[in-house]
DNA sequence: TGATCCATGTAAGCCGTTACATGATTGG
DNA sequence: CCAATCATGTAACGGCTTACATGGATCA
């Protein structure tokens, strides 16, 4: 029988669990950073569900550690069954990549916002943007793999997201200060000083 | 006192009110197409809602037009306050943009899938992008402005999103034949015929 | 001493989608 | 004649976030 599809939350649960094994708290943290921001980033409140279901459907074991001090931890790790589950849900076409940017409804209404605001922006999304490419490099250089094949995979993931996000940050650069130009206020460079 | 802020598909529904009135229908077409479509793609479900609750506050009003044969509908027109609610809403620090890509996913697990699904998820991939890219030719050679500057901002932000996604494809075309190298099944050029 | 890290989990709620219900008109 | 377009809306459901509950250890 077909299995029924995976929800995001469990696809990334089982994609972190595929090299190594992990707490629930290791999970979250992992979604944050490196390769796997680029897919769902989830809260505890889906993560730990997720994992419980997972458990249960027989696609990862637990195994408590308990610890002196600290919280006793529940390690999971994927099954042949789990891999085989996600394996087979990544080979479902994926779908278009979703790109959601109020950023860019901020843009088209430059027109009508206060200088500032627009300056702010664009700033705020310049320093993201270098952000994040900081934390691809940084991702990449900490990053280790199972085999060589993975680790190409992963450079190469890295590097789409580095090329894409460094077109972005290139565009603001670049043309950063024709759409400030745009803003209430006018062309002018010199701000008059407004009153806060 | 300090407006509330308001959901997503509230601000989606007073931007594309900003300069004409719509109906709900009109509102979700335009949703989807266009400059609105890298900010929220909202279905009827929640469009409906959000425009009978904006129409309750007062931000925008609504005027029935009976129609012989089709079902009379409701046209919305934003209200003076409804302009500012959404500058006010736009004057805010827009957040991070939002990029989720399952194909990244899927690449970073290109050495456990068949070469096979890898190939299609880049040519998805790369057809998908090309047809949001002449999307977007399309919204600006028929989009009407209220002003020169709004028009200046919308081919702005048009010019970006055009940037952006020209990355993507660009990366694909140049470096998608070394992720499929990477898939199951090697690096020889020639597929084997291997049984469905 | 107070914040942060480790560590798990639940409950309520939000925001949105999908599917349903209805129905005339126009175009292929 | 069937599909799509126009047109509005509701109800159920889903999936994820936020906030809550708990608490020792470590670091500044």
């Amino acid at each position: 029988m077909p299995r029924e599809p995976l929800s995001p939350v469990t696809v990334l649960c089982l994609a972190i669990l595929f090299n190594d094994e992990r707490t629930g708290y290791e999970i979250r943290k992992q979604s944050l950073e490196g390769r796997h921001r680029w897919f769902v980033d989830a809260s505890y409140g889906s993560i730990y569900p997720a994992l419980a279901r997972l458990a249960q459907s027989g696609l990862v074991t637990v195994r408590e550690e308990v610890q002196s001090g600290r919280p006793s931890r529940k390690v999971y790790a994927i099954t042949t069954e789990g891999r085989a589950a996600l394996i087979e849900e990544l080979s479902e076409p994926p779908g278009p990549d979703i790109f959601r940017s109020r950023f860019l409804l901020v843009s088209s209404f430059a027109p009508h916002l206060p200088r500032r605001t627009v300056e702010a922006a664009i700033e705020e999304r310049k320093a993201g943007l270098a952000e994040e490419i900081a934390a691809i490099e940084a991702a990449v250089a900490e990053s280790e793999c199972a085999g060589e094949r993975d680790c190409d995979a992963l450079s190469w993931a890295a590097a789409y997201g580095r090329n894409c996000l460094g077109a972005h940050l290139d565009f603001l650069k670049t043309h950063g200060d024709s759409l400030i130009a745009m803003a209430e206020g006018g062309t002018d460079a010199s701000l008059p000083k407004a009153a806060e």
